[in-house]
DNA sequence: TGAGGCGGTAACGTTTCGGTAACATGGGGG
DNA sequence: CCCCCATGTTACCGAAACGTTACCGCCTCA
């Protein structure tokens, strides 16, 4: 899935430049050519990074910027300052812009700070669930307990991503079989069970009074977070 | 090309004899003398390093520091401290300085951190991973364990490199053989199996017990920095 | 053209793990 | 209060996944 960008900036020359390489690196671009516009269509497109200009008709940058932090947006914000007048720089990251770029700029560099921006944000999505004293990383295919790893086979680790990635939710025997175990396999309800119990042997303090993988009698398991 | 080094000092006789020494060793320098100047200087010239007294008029070090990582300057950060009161040292490493020296200083001792800094680098940017007692040279296409070179054939470079590229993640035989093979050949996954073996008789100790790289049962393989 | 290094596959052995059955347990409803 | 059924637990077997060796074909270099 591509990547959105949302560029804000009203110049028209400079817009396309900025289209046509964001573009040519393979990402969905969004523009904005005034502030209120830049404003809407982050609420409603939720990108994934803002190319924002200070200069604006309207609304400046800088009030932009405010705004969309305000409004919850989290996105990286780079912004393009036309000088590199000190006190633009330190307002622009004071009103919550990640990083700056001054006119005039090379688009390599913008967009290498670009990619930078998004390859830190992937590496956090590293899918990581923790709990209690807990933790599953998945990238890493690695479970600890106490800070100290704990062994777990294949299916053992699949079964409680599932879980974990479901947390809060029942999950009957069937559905886990058809997702942990796949849509062919022919296997036995009663494995799951199975692998529930030794399962909370791993994760558990007392398996016997589970505090994370609950049954729910006549339906399945549930994952407490 | 000369390495260039950023002196961040308001004192005369101070930045007199750093810059010589500097100068002497073979860096190009470049200095400031206010924490304003320093934040532009660094933004224009992107030293290579930076070297940052904490007592300085108007903004203080700790400050010009912080701005220097906000703004996404990355170079090695060293800081000048009048006193080693630890304080100053953990706030100074919070705000992203990499390194400290306590006045009064030996010269030669800033020299040598400034110097491993930028070794460091080098290396870096060299792609050089180090584990154990190996060392795998992508730049120099050269592998050695105990300093003493051993010949990989070109697969098998490439397989470790990928692997060493992903410390800590687990890569699938389809992931491997796309990356390291190409997507469109192709071979059956079992091969990256034999490939793993005849690498780990060359990288591990104890190929039985491997300690670099590590299976991981239906999944693939992952490399443990 | 032949020898050797390299990459790829097949086949065999080993180990671990998944699956089922069988027995134990415990809780809820009559 | 007791019985029954759903679930917990244990034991064991077969199979799949992986390690390892053997072997073959290709390319390179002498």
């Amino acid at each position: 899935m591509k990547e959105t960008v949302l560029i804000v900036e009203d110049d028209a020359a400079m817009l396309r430049g900025l289209r046509d390489n964001f573009e040519l690196e393979g990402y969905l671009v969004k523009v904005a050519r005034t502030g209120k516009a830049a404003i809407e269509m982050a609420e409603a497109t939720r990108p994934d990074l803002i190319v924002l200009d200070v200069m604006l008709p309207e609304v400046n940058g800088f009030e932009v910027c405010h705004y969309l932090r305000e409004g919850g947006v989290e996105a990286p914000i780079i912004l393009l300052t036309a000088k590199s007048r000190e006190v633009d720089v330190v307002m622009g990251l004071k009103l919550g812009a990640d990083d700056y770029v001054t006119k005039p700029f090379s688009i390599r560099e913008l967009l290498a700070r670009a990619d930078a921006f998004l390859r830190r944000r992937r590496e956090k999505e590293r899918e990581i669930f923790e709990f209690g004293n807990c933790r599953l990383d998945v990238a890493a295919h690695v479970f600890t307990k106490d800070r100290a790893e704990v062994k777990l086979s294949p299916k053992q680790f699949e079964l409680l991503h599932y879980l974990a990635a479901n947390t809060g939710r029942v999950l009957t025997r069937e559905r886990l079989l058809q997702e942990v175990w796949g849509a062919d396999r022919l296997v036995t309800p009663r494995s799951v069970d199975r692998f529930v119990t030794t399962l909370r042997q791993q994760v558990e303090e007392d398996p016997h009074h589970p505090r994370w993988i609950e049954t729910v009698r006549e339906f399945g398991y549930k994952f407490t977070g």
